[in-house]
DNA sequence: TTGTACGCGTTATCAA
DNA sequence: TTGATAACGCGTACAA
């Protein structure tokens, strides 16, 4: 931040006050039309740039948004992030985006840092480590509005957008159930992360509909990436034969990548010896092979929504809440071999 | 942004001084040990948070850094943002969020705003559309450090960090040549942008050397996506049969996505009938099929090293301009015909 | 239509 | 060790 044209040097400059200066830049009524023209020319011609900074301090408004996103790695948050900038930026408002890395401490010194810049409202997905819980309530007692994406804090007296993470997951088993897969595992998320356990409860719950024998052998925790994925397929595959898996549902894409790998490295063919599905519609599941049954998530619209319900609480200054869920779909590829071929 | 808790309302508490509150929530010295642990204990109990804003306006610096980006969908640019955001965590800075959507006159004002909100530093990778020279003249004009990252303008006293693209291209082109390729086709990026140009040129000098005829009807212009590669191919594939490359060299993967679409809605059989290789290593490389030879591009060190050389510029306020090049690296997979099998 | 005084929340400077 | 005052750049409120 160097030496800066201020409004007092164009003011200075043009033999009048600042106010009016502000006044033309700011196309505020009370200035004559050849005032105003000289203003706005000089202004170009010393090259100002108002100073946005002093504008909060003075206006207590800082048209800005807070991200708090937990990994840039799954493809899921730059695509969501695409749909907060697009309905930020028709509003006026801008990103200041942080980074948790699934990590506790990290995400709590982001959300510290965005209520010091005086974020006009914070959008945040929580890590897998699970939430701050305190730190979130703080958030929303300050006033500052907060809403959640894809993994919630429910309770808390904050918005939530996501998708129906239980019933997706219900579908997508029951869809397996159909295809007469008898023995389904379930590669689980993190207990404490909303879709981790909202997950498994929409596998768990398929079963308990078809009157399936729930087992707990067949779920394994695995986190949410491909090392993750990998490690708790390797352990389903070390069971004895018998007690293996037909079928696995896991929590989202890049797990079922790791899977998939674990499967191939033990010469397994999928679909044939054991089928796969996944949670996301991540670029890579329409070309691995095989290509892979999922859940698509529509994560534009997610980050689009949530963008939408954050600015409309800051600009109405409702603090009414709400708990919106974004349309999935079953998208079936060869993966879980229910397409005959 | 209500009310909140400021070093006035402590001082007020405490019946001492705004000044002592300063001193003492910013660890200076010049206040005793028992005032200052009365300090932070109401700090505490009040839930005050500093405002970043105030301070940022008396102290001319903000800890932020301002990032333009052209368009989120690419694999690369989450990845540098990765890297980005790294290394400015680590120096305590943040990040404000851009997205010029390869439109010229949004990144004309991303780069606006980002001067209002005097953002230390800039990292920006131009638009597909071809640069606003003169905004990034004025930037650098201004004394505010900008650093150019994968997309790059030369010649106006900024610093650049991209992959050696010309090297590389000339690389993976070679590597065709000597796999008795003899017309080898280029789909290639936009004439006003950095990394377009640059591989062009590889592509032309690998020719050239070893006497391969260059041949203007085999370089079509794609843009950077795959709907631009898909109509690319479709132009080459129109084309006379003996006209017809036996070997394409994308400018980037997504574009060869695209390629390898047109190829295959064609019944024509990748590499047999035609070659394709890309130049990214986006995640889809390793697992479409076939797999594509393409360079590696280590966005997240691209991403690194452009943060750091920003930080560099911005701690030391140097205004030293330095072009870097981060090492790149061939993959052979399979859509090159080049392993064998 | 234009200008003056003051405040936003913080820190630097100088005095006590 | 502590405090009073001014300043950062701008907009609000009121006066001229």
């Amino acid at each position: 931040m160097g030496k800066r044209i201020t409004v007092e040097d164009i003011a200075k400059q043009l033999e009048i006050s600042s106010m009016t200066v502000s006044r033309a830049l700011n196309n505020r009524p009370g200035v004559s039309e050849e005032m105003r023209k000289r203003i706005i020319d000089t202004a170009k011609e010393l090259g100002y740039r108002p100073n946005q900074i002093a504008k909060s301090l003075v206006l207590k408004k800082t048209y800005t948004i807070g991200i708090v996103i937990p990994k840039m790695e799954h493809f899921f948050f730059p695509e969501a992030l695409r749909g907060i900038e697009d309905v930020s930026y028709e509003h006026g408002y801008h990103l200041i985006l942080t980074h948790s890395n699934e990590d506790r401490e990290r995400e709590s010194i982001a959300i510290q840092t965005l209520e010091a810049k005086r974020v006009d409202g914070i959008l945040i997905s929580v890590s897998e480590a699970g939430g701050n819980i305190e730190e979130y309530q703080n958030v929303v007692k300050a006033g500052l509005p907060i809403v959640f994406f894809d993994r919630c804090v429910f309770g808390i007296g904050a918005s939530c957008v996501h998708i129906n993470d239980e019933g997706a997951a219900r579908l997508v088993t029951e869809h397996l159930i159909n295809h007469e897969y008898k023995r389904i595992a379930h590669l689980r998320g993190p207990e404490g992360v909303s879709i981790g356990k909202e997950r498994f409860n929409g596998y768990k719950k398929a079963l308990e509909e078809y009157n399936l024998e729930y087992n707990a052998h067949l779920v394994v925790e695995s986190g949410f990436n491909d090392d993750g994925g990998y490690q708790a397929m390797n352990k389903l595959l070390n069971l004895p034969r018998s007690e293996r898996p037909d079928a696995v549902v896991a929590v989202n894409d890049p797990c079922a990548f790791g899977a998939i790998k674990s499967t191939k490295q033990r010469g397994l063919k999928i679909p044939d010896d054991i089928a796969i599905v996944g949670f996301t519609d991540d670029p890579r599941a329409s070309i691995i092979d095989p290509p892979l049954t999922t859940i698509r998530q529509h994560a534009y619209t997610v980050g689009k929504t949530a963008a939408r319900q954050l600015l409309t609480q800051i600009e109405e200054e409702s603090d009414e809440i709400e708990n919106i869920t974004v349309d999935a779909e079953l998208v079936v590829r060869r993966s879980c071999g229910c397409l005959g071929f």
